[in-house]
DNA sequence: CTTTTTGCAAATCATTTGCAACTGA
DNA sequence: TCAGTTGCAAATGATTTGCAAAAAG
């Protein structure tokens, strides 16, 4: 059913290449100046393909919708069972100077279920984002303040 | 420097009857219902002015910004320094069904502060939503999905 | 050839803003 | 009076979608 054309591998390629969490936007305009004339709708499209098949996480920083490879990793063999569960959760941990963004461990699933059990919600999805500064951007401020 | 108005009034009196989270397009509609007509920009206006002030709480969910009036509380005397921390961070159950949201506790700040500190960031800011089905529309969509 | 994918432009959607008319303190 | 406030409509910005042409299998 997926086909394989030359703007879907280069969006995956950029967004590879980029390593962090870009937007659509970005994502295009980056192609753009690496000479791949792709059409912004179809790097939408195929970005949110990515997000639902779970090859692309997604955060909403703002107003904005950013995407990352996955497991960077890439498609391995085959696998039978496709995906019934759309976008998962993320947890991260990103820099609001410099946008490096780190994977982090859950909160404790288990506190999670106590959480759902004491209200008797059933849980389908989570998002965790921590916003901060990044030890780099940390000490580039402090020494950006110190100056007049 | 803050007048008042029958229309800002009329927010405020609508966000604190719905309680719960509203998007502006909700609110607007039901202030219109409630033959207060007023501009949509206005609602939108004030309600931005609510968040920033801090009385206001505000999540994201999909595309949209939702509001609820915060420690339903108000300005306090006066304050020579006016706010450089405008938003706060908020940790929501969130009904994906009838909207319904219920504050949770916190995730233990000890895990926070120590992923924090393994990575060397400054965390400034962080978010925490669940989203899911409250035990009411679970049962709902669970009749729902039995009729063919 | 048949179906998916692309492109582009027009369409949405939520939110913001310009600016003149208005109104509360 | 006079600055903060409102309204409406037009402006934005991000994302989506309609549809015919291009490309993949």
């Amino acid at each position: 059913m997926a086909r394989q054309t030359r703007q879907k591998d280069a969006i995956v390629a950029a967004l590879r290449a980029h390593g962090e969490f870009v937007s659509a936007q970005q994502l295009h305009q980056a192609l753009e100046d690496a000479g791949e004339h792709i059409g912004l709708a179809t790097v939408y499209r195929q970005l949110n393909a990515l997000a639902d098949s779970g090859e692309a996480d997604t955060v909403r920083l703002d107003g904005q919708q950013l995407f990352r490879l996955c497991g960077t990793g890439h498609a391995d063999g085959d696998d039978g069972h496709d995906g019934a569960e759309p976008r998962r959760h993320h947890h991260h941990l990103v820099c609001t100077s410099c946008g490096k963004t780190v994977e982090i461990d859950p909160p404790g699933e288990q506190w999670l279920r106590t959480i759902a059990d004491r209200h008797g919600f059933t849980i389908e999805s989570h998002t965790l984002e921590l916003f901060g500064l990044c030890a780099d951007c940390r000490k580039k401020q402090d020494d950006a303040s110190d100056a007049s």
